[in-house]
DNA sequence: TGACATT
């Protein structure tokens, strides 16, 4: 593609096109240009006679997945404007391709007859107009895949005013961008040589300042100097992305940019909570359930102060719960819609009862506890009785809001937890956790690049039960709602080899639940992984990450509750509200009778997984023998838990 | 109707 580069554009003829493929393609993400126009793309099928005309733009509504080009004719637009035909495609006279899929990957061509698998010669497109903006030249790209100064024909130290260097991700020119002179120049970076892409790889990953820090850093200045999820470099570039990708839809925005960049979201519990000003919760994080007889330390952070901040109210599972996790967690996935991670974040007014008959699931396993979370874990001294409605972190889950449902649940006084934790070693070894969530240090996840998919692909393509091992998937928990599968690997890497990652995303809304698995390929690398990241803010977030090892998959969950006596009317979103205030709520689910006529009434029980062993204690003390419309509840262990203790 | 089912 050398020389006479333009982008012509059929007006009313929208046939003429490049569809890249959804998000989710094979195609590389790392590039700051995101999937800005490939080099390549002349050689994808044109044929015979010397110029094709090419409309950049994309279609996300187009899902053909198979990448086509047809043969068009370039007689529209501008040389017959406004005479499209109804389909938008006119009849073959000239020699404009239509490319209905990704670019990059192999090209059929139809519609001529043995045109399919001619080669092209680099020079035989060529753009005779315009329209819009054009990825490679309005948006930021990387140096090799400009258009205003081709690649191929242009000296690489040059650039344009979008040019990104690929190995850094800055804005061109960066500190090792050179004068062309030497191979090592990053000017000459592409994304077609592995050297270039190790190297972007190790920038991205090893955290290595790139370049121009008065660019990069002038937003976020503790960015590099934070360890574990400093990898990210980011300049003000992102917004003007941010901004681009809202105008142009082809381009897909450097992939260390999101839209929580320029605006944070709100939580949804945030707000929720924020709304609802109870003192009383605001002050309670989670009180733990334990029988761990050793002494605790005292919490020293956040939840000291009685507070009416909306952030210090979202309490997060500071437990350990070392053992314990969902169950294998593709089912998880599909029972996202029942699942609100964020029932985590509310807080517990009610003080357990705490009187576990099981041993503490550290002190069980033997595993060195986590119990870094306890630090942050305050001990409500008594909890209110018959509390009024309880916020329900359940905004986003699409369930309304029914506090009708529990206001006559009853909250015993119970305040028991009082001997101190041992104080983990855990948290010496971690860091600084504590300190993170005060300074929130600029991890910023969000800003990430995303990984490789080279490195992580071969990944993919397997599940992850095929990887997992016992001990080596960790729960992380209070993700922000952007941060995807990728971007989690990515972050764990730091803790050593990410062989699967796992955003669980709530099926009808398409969100984040805010929570995900990583498992790592050693248990000592997860258990790392729990050290580094457990307590860890990310940048733009108030919560800080749970995370915490999982439990082996096994057939039926360790944390499986039954509870019965369940007054008729509660159905499985009911049920989930009821558990969710005392822990995340994998599985809520009412047993019915099911009648002829597809009707069903309840049995009056169910069975609730919580995500974690501790949680499930935590969750029977606090509700068994409460009142729910006027019946007294009963929830013990399930029985069939192959772990059951009583 | 008052119990540990279902995938």
């Amino acid at each position: 593609m050398a020389g006479s580069m333009g982008f012509r554009i059929h007006v009313g003829r929208p046939r003429l096109r490049i569809l890249w493929p959804r998000s989710g393609s094979s195609a590389p993400r790392g590039s700051p240009s995101g999937r800005a126009l490939p080099a390549q793309y002349p050689a994808c099928g044109r044929m015979g006679s010397a110029r094709d005309a090419v409309e950049i733009s994309s279609d996300e509504e187009d899902s053909r997945p198979a990448p086509v080009a047809r043969e068009l004719p370039c007689d529209d637009a501008v040389l017959k404007k406004g005479e499209s035909d109804d389909a938008g495609v006119a009849t073959d006279d000239d020699d404009c391709v239509v490319l209905d899929g990704d670019p990059d990957g192999a090209v059929a061509v139809v519609g001529r007859k043995g045109a399919a698998g001619n080669d092209v010669s680099s020079d035989e497109l060529q753009i005779v107009a315009e329209k819009g903006q054009v990825a490679c030249r309005d948006f930021p790209h990387s140096r090799h895949l400009c258009s205003n100064l081709p690649f191929g024909t242009t000296s690489h130290e040059k650039h344009c005013t979008m040019c990104y260097c690929f190995v850094c991700d800055v804005r061109a020119p960066c500190d090792y961008w050179g004068t062309g002179l030497s191979i090592d120049d990053h000017c000459h970076a592409t994304d077609k040589e592995t050297r270039w892409k190790t190297l972007r790889l190790a920038f991205k990953c090893k955290g290595l300042r790139a370049s121009n820090p008065e660019k990069e850093n002038a937003m976020y200045p503790a960015m590099a100097s934070v360890s574990g999820l400093s990898l990210g470099n980011r300049s003000p570039l992102q917004n003007v992305v941010n901004q681009n990708r809202q105008i142009h839809a082809s381009v897909r925005t450097a992939p260390n940019v999101a839209p929580a960049v320029s605006a944070p979201r709100a939580f949804p519990v945030a707000r929720a909570e924020g709304s609802t000003s109870n003192a009383q919760t605001s002050q309670v994080t989670y009180p733990v359930a334990t029988t761990v007889s050793a002494p605790r330390g005292i919490p020293t952070t956040r939840a000291e102060g009685s507070t009416s901040n909306a952030h210090t109210s979202q309490a997060t599972h500071h437990v350990a719960p070392t053992v314990g996790a969902p169950r294998v967690y593709r089912a998880t996935r599909a029972e996202g819609s029942r699942i609100n991670a964020h029932t985590s974040q509310v807080s517990y007014p009610v003080a357990p009862t705490v009187s576990v008959p099981r041993p503490h699931p550290a002190a069980r396993t033997g595993r060195g506890s986590n119990n870094a979370h306890t630090s942050q874990v305050t001990y409500p001294v008594a909890a209110p009785t018959v509390s009024a409605p309880r916020p329900q972190p359940v905004a986003r889950t699409g369930i309304g809001l029914n506090n009708a449902h529990n206001a006559q649940i009853t909250h015993p006084v119970q305040p028991t937890v009082s001997a101190p934790r041992a104080y983990p070693a855990a948290i010496a070894e971690r860091g600084n956790a504590q300190t993170a969530q005060l300074t929130y240090p600029a991890t910023a996840s969000h800003h990430l690049p995303e990984p490789e998919p080279d490195q992580y692909e071969e990944y993919w393509e397997d599940t992850p039960e095929e990887y997992a091992s016992e001990g080596s998937t960790v729960y992380v928990g209070n993700l922000p709602y952007h941060i995807d599968d990728d971007s989690l690997a990515l972050n764990f890497q730091h803790a050593g080899v990410v062989v699967f990652s796992e955003v669980i995303y709530d099926d009808k809304t398409g969100q984040s639940c805010g929570f995900g698995y990583v498992t790592m390929s050693t248990v000592q690398e997860a258990e790392k992984a729990v050290r580094m990241y457990h307590g860890y803010v990310i940048y733009g977030s108030v919560r800080p990450l749970t995370v915490y090892i999982t439990a082996p998959c096994q057939s039926g969950s360790p944390f499986e509750i039954f509870v019965c006596n369940l007054p008729w009317q509660v159905d499985d979103s009911w049920l989930e509200k009821l558990f969710s205030a005392h822990g995340e709520v994998v599985d809520a689910r009412v047993v019915y009778y099911e009648r002829r006529g597809g009707t069903r009434r309840s049995r009056g029980f169910g069975f609730v997984t919580m995500a974690t062993e501790e949680q499930s204690y935590y969750a029977i003390n606090s509700l068994n023998k409460q009142v729910l419309e006027g019946r007294t509840l009963r929830v013990k262990v399930s029985r069939e838990s192959p772990q059951q203790g009583y």
